[in-house]
RNA sequence: GGAGGAGUUCCCGAGCGGCCAAAGGGAACAGACUGUAAAUCUGUCGUCACAGACUUCGGUGGUUCGAAUCCACCCUCCUCCA
């Protein structure tokens, strides 16, 4: 079935829904392309995914990536990007892109801002000049970047986080939200609304119900993963994913370990990123089947054998544990790329296989097959 | 043969009578990393029975309450003059 979303070339496609789970089999119709969910996007941050080409992203599976309005707001300026064709040309990546608000920038340099009703007054990671970021001038910036998806400006709440702190972020997200929706100029990109409410179930469910009513193409859960145990996530989607109207994308963002993208699914998730897989890999660790492996240890010096024997990568098929050390022990920048290749081909894979089991109604083996081989002890 | 200079913990390199197991780098080892201020950051880094003890600063022997630091001789290396 297709839902109409109002919107030139843009809709979600609820191909199928899992018999013995809440999970989804979809696909997102976008101008740059289809996405099939649920998906993981890898980050580009500042219009890279790091030590990665377009050309690498797509041939490890990425359907679609993800960018950041804070960082091409203050570096090279939204306006250097629009004269260039917009962010697809500008950066030769010609599938779909999301774009984050910088709402997350909020939480992430709580240091360097000050929170007002109008927005956050920034103070430039990079020179320090005053910058404000709000519902309109996020908007505004994501519209010259011309990405296919683009986020409201939302207030993140850290872990953990006083109720009345809570609930003073949720409803100014939901205020946020209006006023990116009425700033909103362009009919080719999606607006997603993002749930907030930190960790008490019933602002969650207030936040989820507002913002469906405010019919948003598409929802963000944000607010997760910021250092709460697990289960207390898995606990809150659980609340609000039953929340979101079923005809729509849920995103939820910034998660990205492998255990986690699973148990997100099983809970009507769609979409997730996370910057994890290409950090640590800069960071000299892998994700394999069987759990995180710190390939840049001495105990991987003499070891030969690929990072993962279950992985289909360029970097498992052609190079070594021992040669991946060498290469990160030496500050080569092969060393970020392969293991880079690895990890987003991990996560990437984990996904196809994720989809391939919704719909043959098997998830739930699939879940238990990874577990079985995933030693939690190494998990992330 | 003569005149200078130098030898410090794995490496480079500070220290030049007590506050020195000895600055600072590097290497090594380990940890962290979830809408990227991140090819970053943190910790350990002489030995042990480890809130203490013991052994170290080219070697040996002195001076001193006390020496990596002062003195003597020896060894090795560098520069210049023959």
């Amino acid at each position: 079935m297709l839902y109409c979303t109002g919107m030139k070339n843009f809709s979600f496609e609820l191909i199928k829904t899992c018999a013995k789970t809440g999970a989804r089999r979809g696909r997102v119709h976008t101008p740059h392309g289809d996405i099939e969910t649920p998906c993981y996007m890898p980050v580009g941050t500042q219009a890279t995914v790091k030590a990665m080409t377009p050309e690498d992203v797509r041939s490890v599976g990425a359907q679609i990536i993800l960018s950041n309005t804070y960082h091409l707001h203050l570096r090279p300026g939204e306006d250097l990007i629009k004269e260039a064709g917009g962010l697809h040309r500008f950066m030769h990546w010609d599938a779909p892109i999301l774009t984050d608000s910088g709402g997350f920038q909020v939480f992430s340099l709580s240091t360097l801002r000050k929170i007002t009703e109008e927005g956050a007054q920034f103070r430039s990671h990079i020179d320090g000049s005053p910058r404000l970021l709000s519902p309109e001038t996020a908007t505004r910036i994501q519209n010259d970047l011309g990405a296919d998806i683009i986020m409201q400006f939302d207030e993140c709440s850290p872990y953990p986080c006083d109720r009345r702190t809570a609930e003073a972020a949720m409803r100014r997200s939901l205020r946020w939200a209006e006023r990116c929706k009425a700033g909103h100029a362009r009919d080719d990109q999606a607006l997603f609304g993002i749930v907030q409410g930190a960790f008490e179930a019933d602002l969650r469910r207030e936040s989820a119900r507002a913002l469906a009513d405010m019919d948003f193409p598409g929802y963000g859960i944000g607010g997760l993963s910021v250092g709460e145990p697990k289960p207390q996530m898995y606990d809150l989607l659980e609340v609000v994913t039953p929340e979101l109207p079923r005809d729509k994308p849920r995103y939820l963002m910034g998660v990205g370990t492998p255990d986690c993208l699973i148990e997100g699914v099983l809970r009507g998730v769609d979409m997730f990123d996370c910057v994890l897989a290409t950090r640590i890999a800069r960071n000299g660790t892998a994700m394999t089947s069987t759990g995180r492996l710190v390939v840049r240890n001495a105990e991987f010096a003499r070891d030969f054998t690929p990072l993962d024997h279950d992985c289909d990568c360029s970097t498992c098929r052609n190079y070594s544990r021992a040669y991946l050390r060498h290469l990160i022990k030496a500050g080569e920048i092969l060393g970020a790329h392969l293991i880079s290749v690895h990890n987003l081909r991990f996560l990437l894979r984990l996904m196809e296989r994720v989809r391939d089991a919704i719909e043959r109604d098997d998830l739930p083996a699939l879940r238990d097959d990874f577990y079985a081989r995933y030693d939690m002890t190494r998990n992330f």
